[in-house]
DNA sequence: GATGAAACAGCCGAGCT
DNA sequence: AGCTCGGCTGTTTCATC
């Protein structure tokens, strides 16, 4: 993992379908050089995949809400299967604090939102929050700039 | 936006790179007409961009939180301008609740943490959640189901 | 929306440093 | 061992129907 590594992971994040040449350019170096790179970082899985951003509102989704969620700790297992089943969850972390559960959703209208959250009354006390606007909206984080050249990640 | 569109959206959200040849034969179109509709999605917004799903960890990102603030009403211009020049903030997001923003960060160490969060005080009261583990991560949602076929866009 | 031709990008070999 | 160069395959784009 070396400061070319992070080129090519900065360039993917921004444009994951730009060819392999434009990579190679920007990066000087041959384009199986640059293919040799890429494969190797999917196979340390530092790159799990490519995927497509898409605007939530125009695909129907006009409410995005965040979830805190005390949770029973006996419900555990149950509300982790139960919650990695639900398409309209975009993220669920267990996170610090008092509530132990953030779950972020996706629904075209406020009912949808508010039956999804009777269903989850069965596993603890929850909190919601709409979004009014994002001022950030979900985006990849660049790697780690550093000096040092040391270890391969 | 039909059940074609759709289709297409939920394979290349799937993943990004894969070729326009797969998406035919799936949707049973051929090349030029799905390279058109994935043009006209892209024109109208409801595809924002293609980008690489990358290892946080991987990246030296051992620290992921959710800040919670409360913000001083007269600092929110100030305060946007400030959080969309940070590199380490994933999201940001303007929410209903006690407190007025929620900001999704990924730090190194809980020392970097420590340091922005000391930076966000003159902006108003935080409360930082940090993650334990995740239990679904960020990933796209995939277009509505609709019977009729309505309008676009 | 489909077809066929032309342009382009990516992959695999050989040879070089 | 890793990089570059050349030829071959597969993919995309464009013009036409």
């Amino acid at each position: 993992m070396d400061q070319t590594d992070r080129e090519i992971i900065n360039m993917l994040q921004k444009n994951a379908r730009i060819p392999l040449k434009a990579i190679a350019q920007e990066v000087h170096l041959s384009i199986p050089a640059v293919s040799a790179r890429v494969e190797r970082l999917e196979r340390e899985n530092v790159i799990c995949g490519y995927t497509m951003i898409a605007d939530p509102v125009k695909m129907g989704y006009h409410i995005t809400a965040f979830i805190n969620m005390e949770l029973k700790p006996e419900q555990k297992d149950g509300f982790c299967k139960f919650i990695r089943g639900v398409r309209n969850v975009a993220e669920c972390n267990h996170i610090t604090g008092a509530y132990s559960m953030l779950i972020k959703v996706l629904f075209p209208s406020t009912m949808e939102l508010d039956r999804f959250v009777g269903t989850l009354q069965k596993y603890g006390k929850t909190q919601t929050q709409i979004v009014f606007s994002s001022i950030v909206s979900a985006r990849s984080i660049g790697p780690l700039e550093q000096e040092d050249p040391k270890k391969k990640g």
